[in-house]
DNA sequence: GGATTACGCTACTTAAGGTATCGATACTAG
DNA sequence: CTAGTATCGATACCTTAAGTAGCGTAATCC
């Protein structure tokens, strides 16, 4: 999510591309390190900016890995002529986006650092799951409980076996979680 | 699961019930403060014992919490007339599991710390996830890969609905599980 | 009673998240 | 071209928590 340009600018120095920069040296450390061993340290090092910059632009690590994924992710395709095709566009979306390098380790980190941490946990939901949720229940005119059962099946599957497990999920364990989902789409 | 009691023991102070002790403790502390807040000192504290003594038994906090939870989970019922009925059952049994107070958050916590460590992770292949996949294998007479498939599934939607989220799984949610995975089952 | 083994205690090391301070730098406004 | 402003970089620091070392002590078997 790239910072706002506003046309009256403020003074003072410039903060440029710095976000974008930050960004790819935080996935990329992830991918190669882990959640756990990607330190803002490194990050900071590999994006050749200092660590008090990166924590006057985020309040913690949480929070900046967070914002790493809502730039990634962007907005979800929820297109398709019939409910089942809007619900299939969206599980492959999800499926490739977790899958490139150092998303699923992110995404499976992020929540768990959330679990004790009330202010990571709202960035979370204000940020990354409310909006595709509230999408997702128009899209597809479906109860809140439903599309969050929904949830909770692609991405803890998607989860549990890239985020945790470390291992790749095949185009046919893809094709399986959507014939799955849509045959329990009434 | 209780240390063996061989009946020529060596001499030497007792170990007595130490490990059900500190297994109690460990589940209390992560279910009161999460994963990362369950710290080995609160925890020996809790449990009355000194923390050098949770690392003579346990090379790492991801190996107490593992040992935690192969002694929590126990053998796995995989009961039933038919491949439904067992499948129907064990998912019952790991989502009344997985329910059970500190059990979803420890889970979660030890798979994201085992991320990018191999030791943990070759303790938890060994002793928690080959035992119950290999015994699922049989029971439904089915390949690897698909019931690799349906453990993602069914653990994954469990975990990022309890163990991330920390929200409840009302019954109404399992049942739709069990259906959804049911209706995948040829 | 003696050997053995685990225990409790204290102190320590190391890694990492996060903060405080301050001089330097790059921008905008006039 | 100067002045004002806000961010940046660098360094030093604090705190928490995982994990280790050493040592005296207590409980068990023979």
């Amino acid at each position: 999510m790239a910072r706002a340009t506003t046309s009256t600018r403020p003074p003072g120095r410039p903060r440029s591309g710095v976000d974008a920069t930050v960004f790819a040296a935080t996935l990329n450390a992830v991918h190669e390190l882990g959640y756990a061993h990607a330190t803002v340290d490194r990050i900071a090092a590999a994006a050749g900016v200092a660590k008090t910059t990166i924590y006057r632009r985020w309040p913690s690590k949480g929070a900046l890995i967070t914002a790493c994924l809502v730039d990634a992710f962007g907005p979800a395709p929820l297109t398709g002529a019939s409910r089942e095709e809007i619900m299939s566009t969206a599980i492959r979306w999800i499926a490739a986006k977790i899958g490139e390098p150092g998303i699923g380790a992110a995404f499976a980190g992020v929540f768990t650092d959330a679990v004790n941490d009330s202010a990571l946990r709202q960035i979370l939901s204000t940020q990354l799951q409310d909006p595709y949720r509230l999408a997702l229940e128009e899209a597809l005119d479906e109860p809140e409980n439903r599309v969050l059962f929904f949830i909770d099946v692609v991405v803890g599957t998607l989860l549990h076996r890239m985020g945790m497990t470390g291992e790749p999920m095949v185009d046919a364990d893809v094709d399986a979680l959507v014939e799955m989902v849509l045959r329990a789409l009434p």
